[in-house]
DNA sequence: CTAGGGTTAG
C-alpha cells in the first residue's frame, strides 16, 4: 500500500494518531497499510512495553483482516489487558469461523474476575450461540443480560432475538421483541430472517405487519428477507406489493435483492416478471444468473434454461454447483441424455462433482434420461448424501421397474440412519407396486410410516391402488378406494381403469370408465377406453367413445416420439412423412418387421381403431412414431449403442411386443420412456414385465 | 482511544 499517504512526520506520531490510523486500516481492511504502521512501531522501538490501547488497535486490525493467529499472539504477549483486548479478539474469532474459541475466551475472562463482561462481549458471545445453534448457552446469556441490564443496549437486544430465531424458538424471539423497548431495522431483519429460514411463515408475516405499522425504514436486507417470505408463502400478490414499494423507495436493486425477486417470481410461476427484473439488472453475478435459470427450470422452460446458460458463458460468468444442478435438472426435464452427459463432464472438470446437489441432480438426470446404470454409478460414488440423494435413487429404480433394487436402497438408507420422508415412501410403495408385493406394501403403509410418524397422503394411497391392481386384486383395489377416506383424484381412478384394461375386466372397467370420464378430458383416457372396448371386441363401445370425443371436442393428440443423436433431437410423428429421410426409415421399419415375424410377431390389429380398412391396419401399426424413431436410431448409431426414445403417449400393445423382438434380433438395448414409465427392452424382454 | 448485530440460488 502507498506509504506516501502517511504523514511526513510519521516517525514522531503520537499514540493517538497511530491508533487512529490503525482503525482506518482495520475498517477498510487495508492489511498492508496496517502492517506498515506496525512495522514502523517495531523499528522505532515503540512496541515494548506493550501499550494497551495501541495493542488493542493492532489486535483489531489483524482480527478484521482475517489474521487471527497474529492477533492471538499479540493478545497472549500482553502483560496488561482491558475489556477491549478481550472483545476485539473474540470478535476476530467469531468472524474467522471459530465460535468455540470465543466461548473459551469468555470463560477464561470470567475466571480472571477483573472485568465485568460488557455489552460488546455479550453481543459477540450471543452471535456465537446463533452461529453454532447453542441454545442452552444462549439462554444463559439471556439470563445474564437481563440481570445486568445489558439487554437494553440495541446491539444486545438484536443479537438476542437473532439467537432465538436461529435456535427456532419463535416464542423466545417474540418475547424479546415485545418485552424490550426499541426495535430498529436490524431487530426486524434478524427476526424475520430467522423465522423465514425455519419455516415459521405466518409468524414472519405477523412481524412484518408490525414492522410496516412502525416508522422503520426498510433497507436492502429487509427486502431480501421479505421477498424470501413471499417465496415461502408462494404469495404473488404480496410479492407484487413489496416489489412496488421497493420501486418507490430509494433502495438500490443490488444483486442480492434482484436475485431474491427473480427467485420469488420464478417460484410463483411468473417467469416473464422474473425475466424483466433480470434484464434490467446493472451487473449480474453467478447467483442472479442461476436464479434466472432456476426460474426457467421451475416453469418447465428447460430449453430456455440451456440457452441462457450459453449467454451466461459469453458474459464470462463462471458456473458454480447450483448452476450445474439447475442445468442437469433442465436436461432431466428434456430427457436429454446427450446434453446431460456434457454438463456432467463440465461439472467434473470444474471440480463440482462432489457437491451433494450436483450428485442429486446427476442421479435425477440419468434416471429421467433412461440411463439408470449411470445414475446408480453416480450414487455409489457419492461421498456425501442427503435424503434427496436416497429418494432420487429409490424412485429412479422404481420408475425403471427395478423394484427389488429400489427396496435394497431403502434398506441401506435406514441402515445409514438417513430419515425417510413423505417422498421416500412414494418411491418405496411404487417399488412394491412394480413387484406386486402386497404384504410388504401394506406393512410399509400401516406399520412403518406410522412408526416414523409420516402421515400417508393421496400419492401413497394411489400406490396401494396400483399395488393391488398389479397383483390382480382388482376388487380389493376398488374396495380400498371406496373405504379409504381420501379425496381420490383422476390419477387413482385411471390406475384402476388401466388395470381393467390389462386384466381384461370389462364389467368393472366400464364402471370405472364412467367415473373417469366425469373427471377428466385427457385424450390418453379415451384411447385407453377405445382399446379396452376393442380388446373385448365391443365395437359399439368404440363407436360410443369416438362419439363422445367428437361431442367434447377432444382432439386426437398425435403420437410423438423423439430421440437425441449427438446432441441433436429428431422428432417423429405417427404417419409422418416430413422427415427428409422418411423413405429409408419406412424401408427400415418394413425390414425389421419382416425379421421379427419368424420369431412370432403378429400385428396386433385390436390396437388399431376399428374403422380402418382391414388391409390397411398392418400399415397403420408400422408407422407408429416409436417404430419410426427406433428404426432411425438403429440406422444412425453404432451397433453397441443403446437406443433411447421418448414418447408423449402410453406405448401401445403392438409396439411393445414388436420392440421386444427388435431388441432380440438386433441385439440392442432399447429404452422407451412413455408418459408413465420406462420400458427397458433387452434380449426379447421388457423391464415392465408386460404390465404398464 | 478500542470492540458488537442482518444478505441470494436446488
Amino acid at each position: 500500500m502507498p506509504t506516501s499517504k502517511l504523514p511526513t512526520n510519521f516517525h514522531k506520531l503520537l499514540v493517538k494518531d497511530t491508533v487512529k490510523l490503525l482503525k482506518t486500516s482495520a475498517d477498510t481492511k487495508n492489511l498492508n497499510l496496517g502492517k506498515t504502521i506496525h512495522a514502523h512501531l517495531i523499528i522505532s522501538n515503540q512496541t515494548t512495553p506493550y501499550h494497551v490501547i495501541r495493542t488493542n488497535s493492532l489486535i483489531n486490525l489483524y482480527s478484521k483482516c482475517g489474521q487471527i493467529e497474529i492477533a492471538r499472539r499479540m493478545f497472549d504477549r500482553m502483560l496488561e489487558r482491558n475489556v477491549v483486548s478481550w472483545s476485539a479478539l473474540m470478535a476476530g474469532y467469531l468472524h474467522s469461523g471459530f465460535p468455540l474459541e470465543v466461548f473459551g475466551l469468555f470463560k477464561a475472562m470470567a475466571l480472571e474476575e477483573v472485568f465485568r463482561p460488557n455489552e460488546y462481549i455479550l453481543a459477540t458471545v450471543l452471535s456465537c450461540c446463533s452461529d453454532t445453534v447453542l441454545f442452552i448457552e444462549g439462554r444463559q446469556c439471556h439470563g445474564y443480560v437481563l440481570k445486568s441490564g445489558l439487554v437494553f443496549h440495541q446491539y444486545v437486544k438484536n443479537s438476542l432475538t437473532y439467537m432465538y430465531s436461529m435456535c427456532s424458538d419463535v416464542e423466545g424471539a417474540m418475547s424479546v421483541l415485545n418485552s424490550v423497548p426499541g426495535s430498529d431495522v436490524f431487530t426486524y431483519n434478524s427476526i424475520i430472517n430467522g423465522l423465514v429460514e425455519h419455516g415459521y411463515l405466518s409468524e414472519a408475516l405477523e412481524v412484518l405487519g408490525r414492522m410496516a405499522g412502525e416508522f422503520v425504514i426498510w433497507d436492502n436486507v429487509t427486502y431480501v428477507n421479505v421477498f424470501g417470505l413471499c417465496t415461502g408463502l408462494k404469495d404473488l400478490k404480496l410479492g407484487l406489493q413489496v416489489h412496488n414499494r421497493m420501486l418507490k423507495s430509494n433502495v438500490e436493486f443490488d444483486e442480492f435483492v434482484s436475485s431474491a425477486i427473480i427467485d420469488m417470481y420464478g417460484k410463483c410461476g411468473e417467469i416473464s416478471m422474473a425475466r424483466s427484473v433480470f434484464d434490467v439488472m446493472q451487473t449480474r453475478n453467478v447467483v442472479s444468473w442461476t436464479a434466472m435459470l432456476a426460474a426457467c427450470l421451475q416453469n418447465g422452460c428447460f430449453e430456455e434454461a440451456l440457452k441462457l446458460f450459453f449467454h451466461m458463458e459469453l458474459e464470462g460468468i463462471m458456473p458454480n454447483e447450483y448452476t450445474f444442478a439447475v442445468l442437469l435438472n433442465s436436461c432431466a426435464g428434456l430427457s436429454a441424455l446427450g446434453h446431460g452427459n456434457s454438463v456432467h463432464a463440465r461439472a467434473v472438470k470444474s471440480g463440482f462433482k462432489n457437491h451433494v446437489i450436483v450428485g442429486n441432480a446427476l442421479i435425477n438426470m440419468y434416471a429421467k434420461g433412461g440411463n439408470i446404470e449411470s445414475g446408480s454409478k453416480v450414487f455409489s460414488d457419492m461421498v456425501y448424501r442427503d435424503s434427496i440423494t436416497w429418494n432420487a435413487m429409490i424412485s429412479g429404480y422404481s420408475h425403471h421397474g427395478f423394484g427389488k433394487e429400489a427396496l435394497i436402497v431403502f434398506q441401506d438408507m435406514l441402515a445409514a440412519e438417513e430419515h425417510p420422508n413423505y417422498v421416500t415412501f412414494v418411491g418405496v410403495l411404487s417399488a412394491c407396486a412394480q413387484l406386486g408385493w402386497v404384504r410388504e406394501g401394506l406393512y410399509y403403509l400401516h406399520q412403518l410410516m406410522n412408526q416414523l410418524d409420516i402421515e400417508p397422503g393421496l400419492e401413497h394411497y394411489t400406490c396401494i391402488v396400483g399395488l393391488l391392481c398389479r397383483a390382480g386384486q382388482l376388487d380389493q383395489a376398488e374396495n380400498f378406494m371406496r373405504s379409504t377416506p381420501v379425496k381420490w383424484d383422476v390419477v387413482a381412478w385411471r390406475t384402476l381403469l388401466n388395470a381393467c384394461h390389462v386384466h381384461r375386466k370389462y364389467q368393472l372397467g366400464q364402471k370405472v370408465a364412467e367415473i373417469v370420464l366425469r373427471m377428466d378430458d385427457d385424450v390418453g383416457t379415451y384411447i385407453l377406453l377405445s382399446n379396452m372396448h376393442a380388446k373385448a371386441k365391443r365395437w359399439d363401445g368404440v363407436v360410443k367413445i369416438r362419439k363422445l370425443m367428437r361431442e367434447r371436442n377432444i382432439k386426437k393428440e398425435p403420437g410423438v416420439s423423439w430421440i437425441e443423436i449427438r446432441n441433436h433431437t429428431h422428432v417423429f410423428v405417427s404417419d409422418d412423412n416430413k422427415h427428409p429421410e422418411i423413405s429409408q426409415i419406412y424401408e427400415k421399419v418394413r425390414e425389421l418387421l419382416a425379421e421379427i415375424k419368424p420369431l412370432g410377431y403378429v400385428p396386433n390389429i385390436s390396437s388399431v381403431l376399428h374403422d380402418v380398412e382391414e388391409e390397411q391396419k398392418e400399415d397403420y401399426l408400422s408407422y407408429h412414431s416409436e417404430k419410426l424413431a427406433i428404426a432411425y436410431a438403429l440406422m444412425k448409431t453404432p451397433p453397441e449403442a443403446p437406443v433411447h426414445v421418448i414418447k408423449n403417449l402410453r406405448i401401445c400393445d403392438d409396439c411393445h411386443s414388436a420392440v421386444k423382438l427388435i431388441s432380440k434380433v438386433t441385439n440392442r438395448v432399447i429404452v422407451v420412456r412413455d408418459v408413465n414409465r420406462f420400458h427397458c427392452f433387452r434380449d426379447g424382454y421388457c423391464s415392465c414385465a408386460d404390465y404398464w
